[in-house]
RNA sequence: GGGCGUUUAGCUCAGUUGGCUAGAGCAUCUCCCUUACAAGGAGAGGGUCGGGGGUUCGAGCCCCUCAACGCCCA
């Protein structure tokens, strides 16, 4: 034969010989199905029927409530949302179908740096509370300023209202994306972090901790990012490996017997040592316990102490405490009451006023000449000064060592002291500690290993959750202080509102019984300066989405909460802080289950970030391959697991939609039959029953939250069922034999049809409800989700796996004859003769006519052999071309 | 240093309580216009299940051990 173009094929096929084959009787099937087009269609179906609305009539039995992570509003969503959020999505899909009232959420976290550090580069400013309000404020720039613009300093409410202005646009964004994802929120519940009701709920939960003694502020030396200018949590903490070196520097024995060395990294610190600290057993430090030293450079006296901390092994085996160098020394300081020689200011330079101790007029020109410097540039400058004074020992030792960062810093934290705000975590209580690990022990964690996180990380807390930041986009500490007669202010009695005037902020409200001219006078009062940390109003998104005191009639319809969907990153954070809120005010975990979704990996197996330029846009992805293929993408990754990013999945989910649009078809167009024609065929009931094993996998599965395998399962089946089995009753059904055989294939297909569409739907919610919609009323994903009963109602036989294996199995071999001759599947054989067991000899028997029609066989026989396989040998017809 | 996870075909991964010849998709190769679908279909080849040891009638799966990779914590 001549090769033929394929637009020469393509000509033939649009001829009025392939259209002659009318569909045009079966109401709302397309003659040309296409996904072009689905999204938006239903997009606007789905939000002007509500086919997502909370029944908030439902109660808490009858509610799925999922406690949606607010993605932060920062810049753009990413793969790695598409990925979880659509996990979630479709557990929410089943449990709707279920018939339960699905109380599914969107939130914004517009609270916040990332917000803050975004204005100002997009808009060219900066915030400072010394500039005065401007009305009606224009900025500089509305996007990319040049590289060398600098900053303009606006007051705090024209950089909040830009805040607000910025966040609006990207949450435009963010909801049209999420949209054409195919999202089943309730876009009505949509919340804000900065909004009032959050800024309500947030410094209601604050203000009771407080009663309750569970918040409560103290002056304290506290972990500082010296660019930020703000305090850092804990759980905002990473290690970073840093070059560093080791400086040996003599201390010399006040009794004039010799010298002391000592190894350090931060000879910087010098002027703040306050002891030194050696390990109680360590016999070459005994003696000198209870002793005075004194330091190089700067001559202060300094006692020397023993403390179980100072590590034997490290360095000289004797330690330079600091206010403060580190974490060990504020312990050091704290159980060994030392003296506080702070020489670090807030912005990381050295202070100007000498610390107590230093009066000998060396020392005091020594630190002069470091004054304004940078850590760094200071420790430049000593290691300088104590080699010409001959204090340094040797050459400083290259190393390097982790160091605290802020995790979105780019200077190691100092440490200094200030007056925060605390809500107790269990990191100085064991009682308290106790009690949350019951009640992350309490939790149905998915995966389950994911539990260890949470032990790990409330086991290792080595204090209180440390929520006051000195920013200005954040919701404010709701407190105001009493300034006595001399103007100094008593932190120990804030001022407190009572909870309906809140939201509040201190630094524009006055307290009851005050006047807003007695701001900052003696006998005035002053407000709190700081705003909380954004987990500390992220912690409550339960009690937020659920309007807790806002409409409590609501919150006790969705909480508890059924899930908790995150990233496992965020474990130590967002999971850990609504697990402490909740615990303290409602006496419960806030959700019963926490399914952590995994990252999305680079097909280098790295994780995806934008600074390897390998982050691949949602948007261009929905219009290359459609959401229902993105989806599929992220539904067949394993709850939890990394997954890599892979187009060719996507590609493949594409050709999945695209195979229901046709099957669906094939299987609406093949003929009508009554509904009440149940199926009678072998092969057509064993295929529902084989459907019904099917139905109970997926059902099993989603209520696991296990949606890959839903996927999985319906999945093979769905191409098993367009391969094979429709390909064996097609020509039945087209009725070419009797009008019963024709009945029994059509109504099993239609069964099968609507059970397939409906196991899809979750997954693929577009291209299943387009056809859905060909054929019946309502939408998919508010029909009911299949049952084995509905699927199986009314057969007389039970499931027969070997027969359906057999009858494949038969046109399986046939097929490979085929192609194997290198011959068309349509070619004619003209005698075939098979080879099998008994048992698969009696149900090719039974399911002959349906394997003659599709393998095109004329005469056949059949003989039993002690095997479990099946062979054939087949005589084909010449070609007639 | 402690904890957790991963290791199965070229790639991405399934493999449920230990049980027939270890599976799928992608990729590769071959063939095929066919009355739902060529944006399709029918087939084929490809694996020492990370290494070693053990338990068992039987191990990808259980136990011990080693290794590599990744993550969390210190």
């Amino acid at each position: 034969m001549p090769e033929v173009s394929r637009f020469a094929w393509r000509c033939r096929r649009g001829s009025a010989l392939c259209q002659a084959y009318d569909l045009g009787t079966m109401s709302g099937v397309p003659e040309k199905p296409s996904l072009e087009n689905v999204e938006p269609k239903w997009i606007d179906s789905w939000d002007q029927n509500g086919t997502y609305a909370f029944d908030r009539s439902a109660t808490r039995d009858n509610v799925f409530s999922i406690d949606t992570p607010p993605p932060t509003v920062s810049g753009s969503l990413h793969m790695g949302h598409v990925f979880s959020y659509t996990h979630t999505d479709t557990v929410a899909r089943f449990w709707r179908m279920r018939g339960k009232s699905v109380f599914y959420p969107m939130g914004w976290d517009d609270n916040g740096l990332p917000t803050e550090r975004r204005v100002q580069n997009y808009y060219g400013v900066s915030c400072d509370a010394s500039v005065a309000y401007v009305p009606n404020f224009q900025p500089p720039f509305r996007g990319d300023p040049p590289k060398d613009h600098r900053a303009v300093p606006i007051s705090r409410p024209n950089f909040i209202e830009l805040c607000e202005e910025l966040t609006a646009e990207d949450e435009k964004i963010f909801e049209d994306l999420f949209r054409r994802l195919g999202l089943s929120v309730d876009w009505s519940l949509l919340y804000t972090t900065i909004e009032d009701r959050s800024r309500r709920a947030s410094q209601r939960a604050f203000l009771r901790n407080l009663v309750r003694g569970e918040a409560y502020t103290q002056e304290a030396p506290t972990l500082w990012d010296v660019d930020f200018r703000t305090a850092v949590a804990q759980a905002e903490l990473e290690d970073r490996d840093r070059p560093g070196a080791y400086h040996t520097i003599a201390f010399h024995k006040s009794d004039g017997s010799g010298d002391v060395l000592i190894d350090t990294t931060r000879p910087e610190l010098l002027p703040a040592c306050v002891a030194l600290i050696a390990h109680p057993d360590d016999p070459r430090y005994q003696p000198l316990f209870g002793k005075i030293v004194r330091t190089p450079l700067f001559d202060v006296e300094v006692p020397v102490f023993a403390h179980p901390l100072a590590q034997i092994d490290k360095g000289t085996g004797i330690a330079m405490c600091c206010t403060f160098g580190d974490l060990t020394d504020v312990i050091w300081w704290r159980e060994l009451q030392l003296s506080m020689r702070a020489i670090i200011s807030r912005d990381g330079r050295i202070v100007n006023e000498p610390p107590s101790g230093l009066t000998d007029s060396a020392g005091l020109a020594h630190y002069a000449s470091l004054v304004g410097k940078s850590a760094k540039q200071a420790q430049t400058a000593i290691a300088e000064m104590l080699t010409t004074s001959g204090e340094m020992i040797g050459e400083p030792r290259a190393i390097t060592h982790p160091v605290k960062f802020y995790e979105k810093g780019d200077r190691p934290l100092e440490i200094v002291t200030s007056r925060q705000w605390y809500i107790r975590n269990g990191g100085r209580d064991a009682a308290l500690r106790d009690s949350l690990l019951a009640r992350g022990a309490g939790l149905n964690w998915l995966p389950d290993h994911m539990r260890h996180r949470y032990s790990n990380w409330v086991e290792g807390l080595n204090g209180d959750w440390l929520v006051s930041r000195q920013r200005w986009f954040g919701v404010p500490v709701p407190v105001w202080y009493p300034l006595d007669a001399q103007g100094e202010t008593l932190h120990d009695s804030p001022l407190v509102p009572d909870e309906s005037l809140l939201p509040i902020d201190p630094s524009t409200d006055a307290p009851v019984g005050y006047t807003e001219a007695q701001r900052g006078q003696p006998d005035g009062f002053i407000g709190d300066p700081d705003v909380m940390d954004t987990w500390a109003t992220s912690s409550l998104t339960p009690q937020i989405a659920g309007k807790w005191q806002d409409d409590n009639d609501l919150f006790e319809r969705v909480f508890p909460f059924d899930v908790r969907p995150q990233g496992h990153d965020i474990i130590r954070t967002w999971l850990f802080s609504t697990m402490v809120r909740s615990h303290f005010e409602h006496d419960v975990a806030p959700w019963s289950h926490v399914a952590l979704s995994g990252w999305i990996l680079d097909p280098d197996r790295k994780k995806m970030s934008k600074s390897k330029g390998n982050v691949v846009t949602p948007a261009d992805l929905f219009d290359s391959y459609g959401s229902d293929a993105v989806r599929y993408w992220a539904v067949g990754a394993r709850p939890g697991v990394d997954t890599a990013f892979s187009e060719d999945q996507m590609k493949v989910g594409r050709k999945l939609a695209t195979k229901l649009l046709n099957v669906s078809k094939f299987v609406l167009g093949i003929g009508e039959v009554a509904d009440d024609v149940v199926p009678t065929e072998a092969i057509d009931v064993a295929m529902l029953h084989r459907l019904a094993g099917v139905v109970d996998e997926a059902t099993a599965a989603f209520e696991a939250f296990d949606y890959a395998r839903v996927l999985e399962r319906t999945e093979e089946f769905f191409w098993w069922f367009c391969d094979d089995y429709v390909e064996l009753v097609k020509t039945r059904g087209y009725l070419s034999h009797t009008e019963d055989g024709a009945m029994s294939a059509r109504a099993a297909l239609r069964r099968a049809l609507s059970t397939m569409q409906r196991l899809l739907a979750p997954l693929l919610p577009f291209v299943t409800e387009e056809v859905w919609n060909w054929w019946q009323s309502g939408s998919v994903h508010q029909s009911q989700w299949p049952t084995t009963s509905a699927l199986t109602d009314g057969l007389t036989d039970g499931p027969n796996e070997e027969l359906l294996d057999a009858i494949c199995g038969a046109i399986g071999v046939i097929r490979r004859a085929k192609t194997e001759a290198k011959v068309s599947q349509r070619a004619v054989v003209t005698e075939a003769s098979f080879v099998t067991s008994i048992n698969a000899a009696s149900a090719i028997t039974a399911g002959w006519a349906d394997i003659a029609d599709a393998g095109s066989v004329e005469k056949w026989s059949i003989s039993t052999a002690d095997t479990n396989e099946i062979t054939v040998d087949v005589t084909l017809a010449p070609n007639i071309h």
